[in-house]
DNA sequence: AGCCGATAGTCAAAGCTTTGATCAAGGAGG
DNA sequence: CCTCCTTGATCAAAGCTTTGACTATCGGCT
């Protein structure tokens, strides 16, 4: 599939994955090794991805990883109640609550009654809110721009769809999910 | 590129990638569609495929999914020194310290120290370890396969691939990393 | 031999996550 | 009107994460 599964000796995170999916292979028998690649790779993609962003852009600017998903739905979509900002940026709705206790401390984002319920809170954005993630997303969409890079332009169209096609299909809707 | 972008009533955790895409070109100047889609789209399904996999497989059989990844890389590569377990689990030292703490509790994992460098720990599976790691992985590949099962054999190939260039590609070279 | 910068692991503080419990409020049926 | 079930938000406990500090050790250089 790549290269020669390296010697134990010199892996590293990413070029572990055929060292592993070659040993695991020879040691169990019922495994699909190309299921395997595909959600390593996968995986191991997203959490370098997501750590550069968080510790090149965000964390520089103040923002940690969720509290930035967290106002860029309040952003694009708020005011919003809670319980649909916890559906939306797909965290729990006490991880929404504790989040944004430090929000607010911050002076991003406020809570308000919501009319119609009063179990309800309604969470918007703070002038400050707005400013802090419109400028902070521009420079996220720079950093995206410079790994999108590493692709032709029909084959991220043929990489989103492809994401896309698993996103929807049948073992992702039957997943046991928060969202 | 997909659906129409829904309503903001309507929204949910998939379907708000179409409306980020749409809300935010209208907004934001110089904002790349493309990537910002590629990016939401990476992140969105491996959480929710992350989350499946630890909710339907590891917790059910007494693992957190940190658990399971350094377990994981003991099985195939260990007895590892604690800094090489960090590398290949994609986590920090720290955070591997903590968790060997949990899991020498649990019997799944022994600490030992190195003959040729006294400050290095040596990390090795207990046989309980090696039990419940091999048991849990089976578990974990039927639960991939499900997943993978959305895609034929030839999209899961182009998949993988364009998966691996980004991961090699400029972007991610250059990328602050721990890894 | 002795010094000194680099390295391995751990600890501490702060933040975010999870599940499950709790409390307040909504809403349907008698 | 009242009961009962459901739902929204928060809290509590436990675990994992991060960065930065600290200790012990290593290893090259004089």
């Amino acid at each position: 599939m790549t290269a020669n599964p390296a010697s134990a000796e010199e892996l590293d995170f990413l070029s572990f994955v055929d060292f592993a999916v070659a040993k695991t292979t020879r040691e169990l028998g019922a495994v699909d090794p190309e299921a395997m690649r595909l959600v390593l790779t996968l995986h191991r993609l997203t959490s370098a991805l997501v750590y550069d962003l968080e510790s090149a852009v965000h964390r520089p600017r103040g923002l940690s990883w969720p509290g930035f998903r967290v106002l860029f739905v309040l952003w694009l979509a708020g005011p919003l109640e809670s319980k649909r900002a916890a559906q939306l940026s797909g965290m729990s709705r006490a991880a929404v609550s504790a989040l944004v206790n430090t929000l607010e401390k911050g002076g991003l984002v406020e809570r308000r009654q919501a009319e119609h319920d009063r179990r309800a809170v309604l969470l918007e954005l703070t002038e400050a809110g707005h400013d802090t993630i419109t400028q902070d997303y521009q420079a996220h969409n720079e950093r995206e721009q410079a790994w999108a890079e590493s692709l032709s332009h029909e084959e991220r169209t043929t990489l989103i769809g492809l994401l896309q096609k698993l996103m929807t299909g049948a073992a992702a809707s039957e997943a046991k999910r928060r969202f």
